[in-house]
DNA sequence: TTTATTGTTTTGTATTACTAAACACGTGGT
DNA sequence: ACCACGTGTTTAGTAATACAAAACAATAAA
């Protein structure tokens, strides 16, 4: 699970793996943590009171969990995103005028991030959540925001993290990848029949900035039995598309 | 700025105060932190690239910004908050009906993390973000939960922390805060006229477990000439109360 | 072209973060 | 009541590493 390319300065990598098991483990203690990275107990020791010192890490009792001091940065970098509000309004208007689940993703180091999440009064309840690195090929928005991506750029990301499989419906092939990009540019949006849970059925369409390069994507996702029919969805697609239509227009005039 | 209490893995100590600092000047390139943090290029250059290969950091052409890799760990942190998904709830429903802005703080490490933030039809803008640390003395809510936490622990905060002055009304001696809380408990709830800033009136209200304990406090907050009239300070106060009082029965059954 | 000013890379060394082992403390079992 | 084993914590010694210094590359300005 750990990545082991080595970086610089190894503290920070060792600190990473640190922190994902601790969140992973929903809190642990010392010996626990040492005993699945394989490190003394001291180190670990070591590494949790000093970024408990720092805010990163809370302990109660003997257990250790992430603290807040990572929401202050994470805020930070969310509305740090071109758009943010806007698009935050946005999301929150479809949610309400579909009924639906309706998120807005972007990508960073060619994977995809949910900055936001706004339910509608009939929204399904899904796992993901805000701040989750999901592969782009795994989602529908992630694939409505390859599909607008500079070639170059899609070619980069499939270098760097290829096509892994999910469901056996995942597109895990370079060139079933560009006939879907494909058929996405030709239909303006893009639909998955749960490829990343089943039951689920989503559309995505991405936000765009001038020139055309998307910023992210927006998309509604729904139990397939009320999505399903063509009428609804095609409804819900171009409610998507009309909505980020208007985002492109106040985004390239206000920079925010 | 950098708190040089040594802590046993000093490159973390490193690495909080260079995403301090990056976040503070709102992305920066390598040279400029490392002029501000007083150490060599190479060392900056070692620490971000490996903050980028971990995804805690982006680069856009020659500048580093703190990246949505703390986002996840953020959320993550926020959800774990005891009653989050009823307190948030709780916090929209006071800032539909008041049409003010309503805040949850928690408290950890000593200081107040803003939580929750809700904005009514004609909330004020203020400056907190969610994530945000702030002196519990500085603000309402940071106050209400005080008049309600155990002596002890507001004694271990005041040891850590001080009081630190902000405007001339903020309280700074032990004295004074302990009629203030005294006055908080015997009136049910903490008012603030501008401690804050300047022409802000805050209500707040402690939100408690069973056996009285605060997990936090809930605030609505606006401009002083809207609040300050007697009738509708003791409306708001009314509602918080009773707010804080459902919430307080239903966290004790659910324990989520 | 020249000259600053970037970010990046390299090399050697002093620091430091690690392992290992002992210590303190509490709990549960017998 | 004791003992054994589980914690988290602390301490020493050493191998690893994160650092400073300086050279290098790349870009932009003069």
């Amino acid at each position: 699970m750990a990545d082991h390319t080595d970086t610089p300065v190894k503290s920070i990598g060792r600190m990473a793996t640190l922190l994902e098991t601790l969140q992973q483990f929903d809190g642990a203690g010392v010996t626990e943590l040492a005993n699945e990275l394989e490190v003394t107990k001291s180190t670990v020791y070591n590494h949790l009171t000093s970024l408990e010192q720092h805010g990163y890490v809370v302990h109660e009792g003997d257990d250790y969990y992430v603290g807040l001091g990572f929401l202050d940065h994470g805020e930070y970098a969310r509305q740090r995103q071109i758009g943010y509000q806007l698009i935050r309004q946005k999301t929150r208007e479809v949610a309400e005028e579909t009924g639906e689940l309706c998120q807005y993703m972007v990508e960073e180091h060619g994977l995809g991030v949910f900055l936001i999440r706004e339910s509608g009064r009939q929204a399904v309840e899904t796992r993901t959540r805000i701040g989750n690195r999901v592969h782009l090929n795994h989602v529908t928005a992630g694939k409505a925001f390859l599909a607008y991506a500079p070639d170059a750029r899609v070619a980069e990301i499939v270098d760097k993290h290829g096509l892994p499989g999910k469901t056996e419906n995942t597109i895990t092939s370079t060139e079933a990848l560009e006939i879907e990009l494909q058929a996405i540019r030709d239909r303006g949006y893009a639909v998955d029949k749960d490829e990343h849970l089943k039951g689920l059925y989503a559309i995505g369409v991405p936000i765009q900035y001038e020139s055309g390069q998307p910023l992210g994507a927006m998309s509604v996702a729904g139990p397939a039995n009320r999505i399903n029919d063509e009428q609804r969805a095609e409804e819900i697609a171009q409610l998507l598309l009309e909505k980020a239509n208007e985002l492109q227009l106040t985004i390239k005039h206000s920079q925010s």
